[in-house]
DNA sequence: GTCTATAGTCTGATAGAC
DNA sequence: GTCTATCAGACTATAGAC
């Protein structure tokens, strides 16, 4: 409504086109990893030309970061719903399946980050000793009390995470080795068995 | 010393500059990706030109195919390993242990494989439908064997696996985000701890 | 066998018409 | 805002001297 407001990033258009290039960025950069993907290949993705995409981002790298920037809550957002005054092992097995529902859903997220994390994190590498370690911080914390106070088994708290994202995006990030062995077969429901089975017999006290 | 040879297909010096360029392309590649590394840089790592480089192998895809074909079955080797005849925990345990130790000790090499298999598989597809369906197959029979005689607990054995392998390559594979939250600490005695108790409880018949 | 020079291609980014 | 045309640099691969 307005016409005077100060910064007007952006106009309708504008904030649909640069939606339209994000989701197809996140399709080719999920695909093929920074290097590997072209402009050709988003422009052709989100339906427009090569300049116009850099009408809309400065350069191939701005697309990028705005992508992983705008990603990193939702990849994040589990971990922060974990609840010190819940039930410990309600709680982190809520977070493991609400992680797995995450690869079943966003694939294209989870192998995003992968690329990113597996050629040393050269983008993203300050938010990970910063926000996410300071995140993990508080919630190994957490984790520790609980272990501490007996009401579920002695573990190390930061293994304990990490195992929850390594199994957890196993299946996103490996998904064609985990298809090409289980021969088409969906993973989800006998992953998500198997996760429940090994977490609650890890966490009894 | 025989000059008859029906295939004398390398020289000593052909044969020594081969693997050269073999661990410099392990590093570069296991490092940028296959799109993301280049000639280049395999020359400068092998300490060679790159014309050299290919007077040796035909292509870039030549060493990368040659890698990968030459990797997979080190890589393998642990899961061959697994023996029907010895103690189920301890052969599990054992088989878990080797991978995390491959994790520490080739870190290049899982990385490699990494890349490959996240962006599709586009290079050892077939590999992965084939000879390591075969092998897992056969690996997963033993251990639903071991379920069935109640040697350990219930558990899916393709799930199981999955689990080693996630578990185990995700401290080599994620080693930028595992070293960012823990701060530069040594994160392998304490997962190897972790696992132990994982895979202990969770084998308790 | 190894090198310098370079051909040929791909790709990120810009110029400029509409 | 969007397009066609195109530049400049990087890259794989080859030619050809030594």
């Amino acid at each position: 409504m307005s016409e005077a407001k100060p910064k007007p990033r952006k106009t309708r258009i504008q904030q649909r086109n640069s939606e339209t290039i994000i989701e197809a960025a996140l399709d080719v950069f999920s695909k093929h990893g920074f290097r590997g993907a072209t402009l050709d290949q988003i422009a052709n993705a989100a339906g427009l030309s090569k300049p116009n995409l850099l009408y809309y981002f400065s350069s191939k790298e701005a697309i990028h970061a705005e992508l992983l920037e705008g990603l990193m809550d939702t990849w994040l957002d589990p971990l922060r719903a974990l609840d010190a005054n819940g039930d410990p092992k309600e709680q982190l097995l809520g977070y493991m399946r609400r992680k797995l529902e995450m690869s079943r859903d966003l694939p294209r997220e989870s192998r995003l980050f992968a690329n990113e994390v597996l050629q040393g994190a050269p983008r993203i590498g300050a938010g990970l000793g910063g926000d996410l370690k300071a995140l993990v911080d508080e919630k190994a914390a957490i984790i520790a009390d609980w272990s501490r106070s007996g009401r579920i088994a002695q573990v190390d708290p930061y293994h304990l995470i990490f195992s929850i994202w390594a199994l957890t995006q196993h299946y996103a990030d490996f998904d064609a080795q985990v298809r090409a062995v289980l021969g088409g077969e969906d993973p989800f429901p006998g992953a998500e068995a198997f996760l429940d089975t090994l977490y609650t017999k890890l966490l009894i006290p």
